[in-house]
DNA sequence: GTGACAATTCTACAAGCGTTGAATTCTCTG
DNA sequence: CAGAGAATTCAACGCTTGTAGAATTGTCAC
C-alpha cells in the first residue's frame, strides 16, 4: 500500500458552502458517486483489492475511469470507502448476552448469518474477506478488530479462562463458514437455510466459548 | 485461465534419449530447474496466483525471467507444477477408518494439522489456499477435490445421513483452521501445539461428521 | 579444437494497470 | 443570454506484467 493521499474531490479551496455538500446529493443529480460506490463493492468483492480495477469498477457504473478518481482520489481511498461498514459487530453482543446462556452459540452463529445474508452488506464482507487473503496489509486491520475485539471480548464477558484460544477457535470456525457457504458457495452448506446452519453450528462455537476445550 | 500451451522446454524434437531426462538431475548440474520450483511455491504460498510475479520468483530463484518460461512454458502451467502435491489426502482415510471412532475428529485434526506443519509442503498449501481465494477457476478444483472427495468419501464411508453437509461443515472448519493458523498467524491459536488443538477441535469434527446436527 | 546441444541471458513487444491534467459537456444562477 | 462551476470525458504518461525469439555462454563427445 501506498501512502494515502487526498483526494482532490470536486471542492474548491474553501469547502462547499452554501448548497447541500456532497453526500446530501441533492434532486437532479444522476448519482454517479453512488453508483462508482456500489460498482466498486461488487467488484472488490468479486475480484479481491488486487484483483478489482479501476476500469472495471468504472465500465460497471458505466463511467469514465477518471471520473473514479475525482470522487475519490485513489484506488485505495474507494476501498476505504467501499469497505465502509454499516453494522457494527459489537452492538449486538449485549443483547446477545443477556439471552439464554445455553443457546448462545446458536444465536451468534445466526445473528452472523442473518448479517450476511442482507443483499446490501453482503459484497462489503466480500470485498473485506477476500482482500484480506489477498492483501497482507489488509489482514492486520480485520485480524485485530473481528477476532481479538468482537470475539475476545465475548470470550471475556463469559468470565472463562483462555479467552483468547476460544475466541480465535470461534474466529477460525465463522471465517471457514463464510467461505464455504459465500465465496465457495459450496453445497449444500450454501443454500442450507440459516436456522438449519445455526443450529448445526451453534454448538461448535457454544463449545469453543464456554465448553471443555482442553 | 487461458488454454494450456505446451511448453518448448529443453528437449529436442525426439527427446532425451541415452542420458537421464530433466527430472533426473544429473551431478555437475546447477539445479536451477528445482530452485524456480521452489521459489515459485513460496511467492505463490505468498501472494496467491495473480499476486505472484514470474519476476519475483525468477529473482528469488536468482535467474532470469526467460528460463522460467523455458522451463515450465507458461505461468499456469508452473503454477500446476509448483502446487503437485506430495501426499495424497485420501490415502490416510483407511488407517483413520480402522482406527478408534470416537477419537476419529482428533485424529483427523491432528494428521491435518501435522501435514501443514512439515515445511517441506507448507508453501503448497498456503498457495493452493491463496490462489483458490482469489483466482475464481482454482477454486473449483479443490472445492472439489477436497471438500467432496475426502471429506464426502469419508462421511459416506462412516455411514451417517446428510453427508454432503457434513462433509462442507468439517470443510468450513478446516479452512477456517488454516486461514487462521497458517495464513493469518493468529496468536494464540498460530503457536498452540498440535496436541493442544486436536483436542480442542477434534470434537467438532467429531460431530459434524458423526454426530447429531440437526 | 570443433561441433552439437542444453542452459542461460538480452532485448523487446503488446497489453493492462493506476493515475493525471486539460478539455468538454452539463446545469443552475443572475 | 451569459457565465460560473461542477460533472464528466479524452488522451496520454510511466510502469509492470506475461511472453517471445534471438543471441550468448557453458558443457560434453569426438
Amino acid at each position: 500500500m501506498r501512502p494515502i493521499a487526498q483526494p482532490h474531490h470536486h471542492a474548491g479551496h474553501s469547502g462547499h458552502t452554501g448548497h447541500p455538500g456532497h453526500t446530501g446529493r441533492r434532486p437532479g443529480d444522476s448519482g454517479a458517486h453512488d453508483a462508482i460506490l456500489l460498482a466498486a463493492r461488487l467488484e472488490f468483492g468479486e475480484s479481491g483489492y488486487d484483483g478489482a480495477t479501476i476500469r472495471a469498477i468504472a465500465a460497471r457504473a458505466v463511467v469514465d475511469p477518471a471520473l473514479v478518481h475525482h470522487y475519490f482520489g485513489s484506488k485505495e481511498q474507494l476501498f476505504e470507502a467501499a469497505v465502509e461498514l454499516s453494522v457494527s459487530p459489537a452492538a449486538f453482543l449485549p443483547a446477545i448476552l443477556a439471552g439464554d446462556r445455553e443457546r448462545l452459540g446458536e444465536q451468534i452463529v445466526e445473528r452472523f448469518l442473518t448479517v450476511w445474508e442482507e443483499p446490501h452488506n453482503r459484497p462489503v464482507f466480500m470485498a473485506m474477506l477476500r482482500s484480506v487473503i489477498s492483501n497482507e496489509q489488509a489482514a492486520d486491520l480485520v485480524r485485530r478488530l473481528l477476532v481479538k475485539e468482537v470475539f475476545g471480548s465475548l470470550a471475556v464477558a463469559l468470565g472463562v479462562p483462555d479467552a483468547e484460544l476460544r475466541a480465535t477457535l470461534a474466529g477460525s470456525q465463522f471465517i471457514g463458514l463464510a467461505l464455504i457457504r459465500y465465496v465457495g458457495r459450496v453445497e449444500p452448506l450454501a443454500s442450507a437455510d440459516v436456522g438449519t446452519v445455526a443450529v448445526a453450528v451453534g454448538p461448535t462455537i457454544q463449545r469453543y466459548l464456554t465448553g471443555e476445550i482442553g
